[in-house]
DNA sequence: TGTACATCAGTGAACGCGCGTTCACTGATGTAC
DNA sequence: TGTACATCAGTGAACGCGCGTTCACTGATGTAC
């Protein structure tokens, strides 16, 4: 049952594999992502790739999915590290290191939230549980909030129809839709400031680009009441 | 001085290459542009294209300038349709066509927003007066409601650093710290609701999103003492 | 108004490069007896 | 422990396709006299 040579030697391809992806995704962009590319620097001939992943779209879902767990663990992580009860210490600590990890993941980021890569669509059923468990954990603390009282509502009219997933997905079972409504503000806010700073659109404007993203982060968890 | 037949005729095929061009990005993505794409759906030859544009990289940033241009004057145009004492009336006019154009032209809001084309890089000179113009409608709204004594100051730290863009650009001249925050503060919140939108992120999660986009900027609006 | 010359849109061939995928194969590693 | 066979990582050649850019050229349009 203990893994022979070859066995480990697999392992080891398959992660150097990913790692050269990664770094040619760094340099050419997601795009740039090529079969050739990568045997070529691993020294390999191309065709031998096919016994790794079936084809380039394979291997990019496989990309995906480690960049989506990736984010996702380190949010978590950060979310430990903050006193359980402290839940806008905890917001602020995830948040934070969702923004850090984009910063010094641009690839990754940009491979699962920048333009779809054109001629390539995800399977769902393997990249949305991994992209699911991020956001799961920001709504896990507010729920934890909101069940201690703590949460202020955020106003929305009725006609705001949010699809509230069930228990098969990493989300805690029968979310309120108060909850989700206020992780989903909080989402699109931290990704457009993430986004403008990581294309460069805002890099003549907004010098100090983390106190203002800190800013607005405060400026949420204190209009719902869980800062002051 | 009236315009030869050549002239017209010239003036017709730069439009037209344009408009293919943009064709072209709809089907397969910004880097799916090729100039053989091009040629072929235009019944020309690709060297002929080089009587038009220098090469790939100066069509690309004559289509990111009438990206820009385009999405400016849709806004300009719905501000125009307000009365101009309505500040908050002005500028929801103006965000909701922003998102209206973005999902109208969803390939020229990527071209310009989206994921930077790799192996291109865009000449400030001439992409950035295009792109701060639409920014401007929105600052210029906002600073008329400032000098009215209209608009209640959105709290942020010290630390941060903007830069205000000075004359040179589309934008009034020396503007207020706190006018340019309030004005990069909405324009980071309607990013990202439609950045993800428009990425597919958020379409299991929000099933309106035109009334989710409409109730943010509402709440944006009335912290700033513009409506209520 | 008619002729001579200049302009310039567009061609066709070529260059050198990239890509993903298939296929029959070699040869080393692993397994069963 | 040694041999016979099965597995499978990797090769090399080929297929058919794409791309941007250059160059010498043709031939129609426009201009000067």
């Amino acid at each position: 049952m203990s893994p022979t040579p070859r066995e480990k030697q697999r392992e080891q391809t398959l992660i150097e594999i990913k790692r050269l992806a990664r770094l040619q995704m760094a340099e050419l962009g997601p795009s740039g992502l090529s079969l050739n590319g990568i045997a070529r620097q691993i020294g390999l001939t191309t065709p031998a790739l096919y016994r790794y992943y079936a084809g380039r779209d394979e291997l990019i879902t496989a990309l995906i999915v480690d960049a989506f767990t990736s984010l996702a663990e380190t949010m978590e992580s950060a979310d430990s590290g903050v006193a359980a009860g402290d839940h806008a210490g905890r917001i602020m600590a995830v948040v934070l290191a969702y923004r850090a990890w984009a910063m010094e993941n641009k690839e990754d980021f940009t491979l699962i939230y920048g333009t779809p890569i054109s001629g390539y669509h995800a399977p769902e059923e393997l990249t949305q549980p991994p992209a699911r468990r991020g956001f799961a954990v920001i709504l896990g603390i507010l729920l934890e909030a909101y069940r201690g009282g703590k949460l202020r509502a955020y106003p929305y009219p009725s006609e705001v129809s949010l699809a509230l997933p069930g228990p098969e997905g990493n989300e805690p079972e029968s979310l309120p839709a108060d909850v989700l409504y206020i992780g989903l503000v909080g989402w699109t806010r931290l990704h457009g400031m993430i986004v403008l700073e990581l294309f460069g659109h805002t890099q003549t404007l907004i010098r100090s680009p983390e106190v203002f993203y800190r800013n607005e982060m405060e400026h949420l968890l204190r209009s719902v009441g869980l800062i002051e």
